[in-house]
DNA sequence: GGTGTTTGCTAACGGTGTTCACTAAAGCGT
DNA sequence: ACGCTTTAGTGAACACCGTTAGCAAACACC
């Protein structure tokens, strides 16, 4: 009488016995609510009894299901760097495979679209921790973090090996800079071992310009100053790919 | 009987009552406060009755000198985007005024030394607005970023005016963008009207860098994958600089 | 000294996270 | 079908939080 269960999502068991599958649609209905409050009202707006009220139960009940208000917010934070990870992924996938140019123009596109549709999630996943302890475990959503990277790394890796921008010179690296390059290289895993330290450099130069934008946007400084950033996202992508010898095309067609 | 009061900070009156003095004591002490459990706790540690507690009063007293604490957060954020304008404008009057090179190298340290000196009034000021209400009233924030904004303005000035760059295509700039930028360069005061909006999108392009950068190493991201960003914003801006034609110096001497 | 303003208090309301003891139900083995 | 074990959820309680209303003491001023 056990209906096999479809598998969704990523590493999860097919069958589950009854008493896990509602285990589970509860855990996400209160992770759901929980985001919905997010955006709603701001983080200082998701509270355990406020969701516990919504789905009519009390707010120790929600203990059975997460180990407190922290650990939820951990929780959610690592389902939205899947989320965008799924998006930047869905829009690399939806350009033909040979065209580097228009994949890595979509996708980062899609990041930054993402990330003003989703400003509460945003300020959560890239601004500062501001509910969180600082020593809180936050190893959830690192995996997810790194899914999302990954799909940068994999195009960008695809420019070296088609050597589409000259290294800057290795003069301007400086020991301290190549040690903490090297570590980076190293515990993102994309460290092929022929991928040299500029190259590294050059990525987390293009990374910040484009993050600097996004967080300007999203966090909604110079918004008395300047009332759309779309054009200024668009210039820095603009010379950014210019730099990386990357084809631009303006957003319309 | 009235002693003659030496005026301290910007536009304050010389002479007080007596009870307009402690008023304006008191007033400093709770933000002094608030300002200490900022930085030891994080922003959800700032609480009008933990202020109370300390100084030996109870919570509903400090309404009579702040309306909540919505409005005091405001208000030590605008303190503190003082404090920073006051930092980088002594770092830029600590070396001789004609050598605008230097000057500009000092004043950016300056903002990123303070900036991770403290970490939790950064990502007040520069995070996203997490604990107010989106309509809640900034000004009087607005009035010291805008000091603070000033030293880098008059500076990138006197590069425009000594031509030590050349300035962009124009062709880059889009209407929209051409559109913002102007909107820009008139809200922030400096738009003598000689400055084109390329040299406003170059300076826009590099705060931008120097902003991410600043804002990666505060918010605390990156750091599994790097344990220091000080190479990498020294790094951005040697290349920052580059581009202005200023001359760049290790931080060493 | 009398008067009006300013200051700070207590009490109270409603909200929050979290723990503990406890009940009721669901699942499971026999 | 029965009993036992595991689990889900509740209610009360504690310690916080912001905020309002009413009231008493201290102060400034004439």
């Amino acid at each position: 009488m056990t209906k096999p269960q479809v598998a969704r999502g990523r590493a999860e068991q097919s069958t589950l016995s009854r008493r896990e599958r509602v285990r589970e649609a509860t855990l996400a209905e209160i992770k759901a609510i929980a985001r919905r409050h997010l955006v709603e009202h701001g983080p200082s707006g998701v509270s355990l009894r406020a969701i516990a009220r919504e789905m009519g139960m009390t707010a120790p009940g929600l203990y059975r299901y997460v180990s407190g208000i922290d650990a939820l917010l951990i929780a959610i934070t690592a389902d939205m760097f899947d989320e965008l990870a799924d998006a930047v992924a869905a829009a690399d996938a939806s350009v033909p495979d040979e065209d580097t140019d228009r994949r890595i123009l979509t996708s980062l596109r899609a990041f930054r679209s993402w990330a003003i549709d989703h400003r509460s999630e945003f300020a959560v996943m890239f601004g500062p921790r501001a509910r969180l302890d600082p020593n809180a475990d936050i190893t959830p959503g690192l995996e997810a973090a790194r899914r999302f990277a990954a799909t940068f790394y994999t195009l960008f890796d695809r420019l070296l090996v088609e050597r589409r921008f000259t290294l800057p010179d290795s003069g301007h690296v400086t020991p301290e800079l190549d040690r903490e390059l090297r570590s980076f290289a190293e515990s993102c895993g994309f460290s092929a071992p022929h991928i040299p330290v500029e190259a590294v450099m050059v990525l987390t130069s293009c990374w910040v310009r484009l993050y600097g934008v996004v967080c300007m946007e999203v966090f909604d400084h110079m918004s008395i100053v300047m009332s759309d950033l779309e054009p200024l996202f668009e210039s820095e992508l603009h010379t950014v790919l210019a730099d990386l010898g990357v084809r631009y095309e303006p957003p319309g067609g």
